[in-house]
DNA sequence: TCCATTTGTTATTGTTACTGTAACAATTTA
DNA sequence: TAAATTGTTACAGTAACAATAACAAATGGA
């Protein structure tokens, strides 16, 4: 699963129990309202737990639930929590013979933009909750 | 080659041809020089000759020269030269029955965002030319 | 206590993508 | 014609990925 599809994909299990805030949903209930198969949306899910952003129910009448208010979940968050790279991280070929500086220069170079791109996206990133979208796709 | 390796790959070797504006350096000269596969080096050059960034002469005593200063030569082109998806293109899950017009929605809501960081990525892009990491990386 | 249910994680399987290299046709100069 | 060089294709090996299945662990109820 790419990086921009876990996170589409997470805004819209998050979207789903924001929907029923005081019930759980089930793995296979979400999975099924959006699409997806649901044993890859409970690994999903169970690093949002870890994240503080869904609270999980295990056993029977288990399920998961939303663990904060939607116009306290953003974007930023929720990548963090469904990859372990940061944000679009953008990767150098480093596979170049020590004694070359020019090309090793260059590979610094960029790894300095693109770590200021990918901190331009985690700021646009920030200031886009659930409530945002929930809002904007109603 | 994923894009990110590309574009650095690229400017290497464009970097590396700025050295000898007069005369053509072989793909296995430049190959050498920084660190990669000759035949695959051709391929991105090539790429670069249709984008009018670089020329190339074929045949006995031929290789590829830079067709512009260094200073009109930018990222943004570059990428596009060697990239046939658009710079940092994201992909959201449309796998979603139609029906689910909720999730529809947000798909729609990240393809405007993704598009949206694209453009920012671009706009950077366009005002870093090889001249300028000539002048970082000296 | 035992069973049904549900999460969390690992394994499996098939497929796709990628990587590095080689090969070779086309082109050009001498 | 011979040598050199680009441009493109092919290919084998590997890695990555997707989709699913499987199952241990946890939980609540009969």
């Amino acid at each position: 699963m790419s990086a921009s599809t876990k996170l589409s994909t997470a805004v819209k299990a998050l979207s789903c129990l924001a929907k029923t805030p005081d019930s759980v949903q089930t793995s296979a209930e979400i999975a099924d309202a959006i699409g997806v198969n649901a044993s890859k949306l409970r690994s999903l899910l169970s690093a949002l737990a870890k994240q503080g952003i869904v609270k999980t129910i295990k056993g029977k009448d288990g399920g998961f639930k939303l663990n904060r208010k939607c116009s306290e979940i953003d974007l930023q968050e929720i990548y963090c929590g469904v990859e372990d790279r940061r944000a679009f991280h953008l990767d150098v070929h480093t596979g170049i013979p020590a004694e070359n500086n020019g090309a090793q220069k260059i590979n610094f170079f960029f790894n300095d933009l693109f770590l200021e791109i990918q901190a331009d996206i985690e700021n646009k990133m920030k200031n886009i909750t659930i409530q945002t979208i929930i809002n904007k796709t109603a």
